[in-house]
DNA sequence: GTAATTAAGATTTTACTT
DNA sequence: AAGTAAAATCTTAATTAC
């Protein structure tokens, strides 16, 4: 395993640390790491499903099933009738149990995003490897189980005040303070943590918690919060990777770019980089509607009347004939008619693309396209510590392209492209991308239609004849996970939202065979 | 002909009460 | 805290406008 860690000297040259020790260090003091002292990160994040550290399989699935939110007792019985083999069985079982009240309800968890902080786990995990990341891919990912079996930490608490730490390491997994002072009072100071869980778990129900505010590991002129990441083999570049999506109950960096822009967009992003030494793109952005286009108080909103004929003169028409201010009635449809329809010019400039950069096609194709794109600044500000790695540029595999959020980003930000491999099945985004990358860029561009056409084969000539890869970026789709699509919200394995394990493959094929050439 | 418009829910999160 | 109303969400197919 190993840990990213900052590399304070200011070297240019940049270099993987795959030090094993690192992670025996961070991990044998991780108490002092909560203090407020400024430098590396330090926390060490772990995806909880990752943590079974040596307890039996079965207690493993206990868990699992506690964490979505079943009564441990009604679990062991589930498991007791059908075994843990078949995981949706047992699901469908526990969920009749629950129809049928034998047990008391506890609330739906499973979306529950909290996460084990690996403070003390020993550690030779064989659950993270990378064949475990990997192959149990999403599911594992989602599988955020605050349990533990209560054996490798217990020791590394005991020079605390017990009752301190317990309830400073519960609300560290995610729990509000109140329910972990709750179960310590419960339970006494000296009862196992995997007890005070299952006693909250148990007690009540447990909504969902989103990161509040969802501002990722911070935000532009904030200090840098004290964390480590620990991450998966899968997850240890080269390359680094940046992964984005719609994504609720995975433990990622979870941004809201209302704090970048003026419009909102609630996204997950899974990364290696590092987060020190992050930049923002300037000058930022206004943040509120109002202060992005200051015309639209004047006139709003009948704000373009070039395009929008109809729409301005519906709006006008419904306005002259109210009073000043207009009636309610009046405002509500006003408001109404502008909801309905964004308007793309603002749209590209909130989301921080050069202005008309779709502007070559039609209205609602870049509607489309733009509304399930990067937010430029909010991509940029975590891409930005790549800069003074790469002051030669870097050489990017762009999957999903889209309209080149993620290659508007690198640029405003002043990372050279060095050579792109973009994968894109859309015509009109292609034209989009390529015609930016006209316009803008000197570096090498290639595209690709399909990504299951991006074979290993073609993975590694792209890497021999480029030398590496230094950033595999991308957003698989979501429209199989959005709440806005009516018709085909079948989760994960969509025929679109599915082609995430592309990503995930590319990414692999991409580490193992710098590695080995 | 192509592009714009319209209306078709469900699920989940946020805002607002009580 | 808990309940309810309101808002928000990476579409598609049929129809109308140009
Ligand atoms: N099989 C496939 N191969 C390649 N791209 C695909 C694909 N299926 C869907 N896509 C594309 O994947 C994209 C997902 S949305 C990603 C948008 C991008 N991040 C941006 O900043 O614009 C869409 O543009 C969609 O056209």
């Amino acid at each position: 395993m190993v840990v990213l860690v900052s590399d304070s000297n200011d070297s240019d040259e940049f270099e993987w640390d795959e030090d094993r020790d690192d992670e025996a260090r961070v991990s044998s003091s991780p108490a002092l790491r909560n203090s407020d002292v400024p430098g590396p990160s330090t926390l060490v994040w772990q995806d909880a499903g990752g943590r079974a550290n040596g307890a039996a399989p079965s207690a493993s699935s206990v868990g699992k099933f506690v964490g979505m939110g079943f009564p441990k007792e009604m679990v062991l019985k589930g498991i007791k009738e059908i075994g843990d083999r078949d995981p949706n069985a047992l699901v469908e079982l526990l969920l009749t149990y629950k129809a049928l009240g034998d047990f008391p309800p506890v609330g739906n968890c499973s979306t529950s995003s909290r996460c084990i902080p690996q403070s003390v786990e020993d550690n030779d995990d064989d659950d993270l490897t990378s064949e475990d990341w990997d192959e149990s891919d999403a599911a594992a990912e989602r599988d955020h189980i605050p349990i533990s079996d209560g054996s490798g930490y217990e020791d590394f608490l005991q020079e605390m005040s017990q009752m301190d730490k317990k309830i400073k390491y519960l609300v560290s997994m995610g729990f509000p303070e109140n329910e972990a002072n709750m179960a310590i009072t419960r339970c006494g100071s000296d009862a196992a943590i995997s007890v005070l869980v299952d006693l909250i778990y148990a007690s009540e129900y447990v909504p969902l918690r989103l990161p509040n505010p969802m501002v990722g590991f911070g935000l532009p002129g904030e200090r840098l919060q004290l964390v480590t990441r620990r991450l998966p083999a899968l997850a240890i570049g080269p390359p680094f990777f940046y992964f984005e999506n719609i994504l609720y109950d995975i433990e990622p960096e979870f941004v809201d770019s209302k704090f970048f822009c003026a419009a909102i967009r609630q996204r997950g992003y899974i990364h290696n980089l590092p987060i020190e030494g992050r930049f923002p793109i300037l000058p930022l952005p206004p943040k509120t509607i109002l202060e992005a286009f200051p015309q639209f108080k004047k006139w709003w909103p009948s704000c373009d009347s070039r395009e929008y004929a109809k729409l301005a003169e519906r709006i006008h028409r419904a306005l002259s004939k109210s009073g000043n201010p207009p009636s309610q009635g009046d405002q509500e449809y006003v408001m109404r008619e502008c909801r309905k329809w964004n308007l793309p010019n603002e749209m590209e400039l909130l989301l921080g693309y050069p202005a008309d950069h779709t502007g070559q096609v039609a209205k609602m194709e870049r509607y489309k396209s733009l509304g399930n794109s990067f937010q430029v600044d909010t991509v940029a500000y975590h891409l930005s510590v790549l800069k003074e790695k790469f002051p030669g540029g870097i050489n990017v595999s762009s999957l999903f392209t889209g309209i080149g959020g993620a290659e508007v980003a690198l640029h405003r930000l002043g990372i050279r492209l060095r050579a792109v491999v973009s994968v894109e099945i859309s015509e009109v985004s292609r034209s989009i991308s390529k015609g930016w990358c006209d316009q803008t860029q000197t570096g090498t561009l290639i595209e690709i239609y399909e990504v299951q056409s991006l074979t290993d084969d073609r993975i590694e000539s792209f890497i021999r004849r480029l030398g590496r890869f230094d950033l595999v970026i991308g957003g698989s789709p979501c429209n199989n996970l959005s709440g806005s699509n009516r018709h085909h919200r079948v989760g994960l394995d969509g025929a679109q939202s599915a082609l995430f394990y592309d990503y995930v493959r590319i990414l692999k094929s991409v580490k193992s065979t710098m590695a080995r050439m």
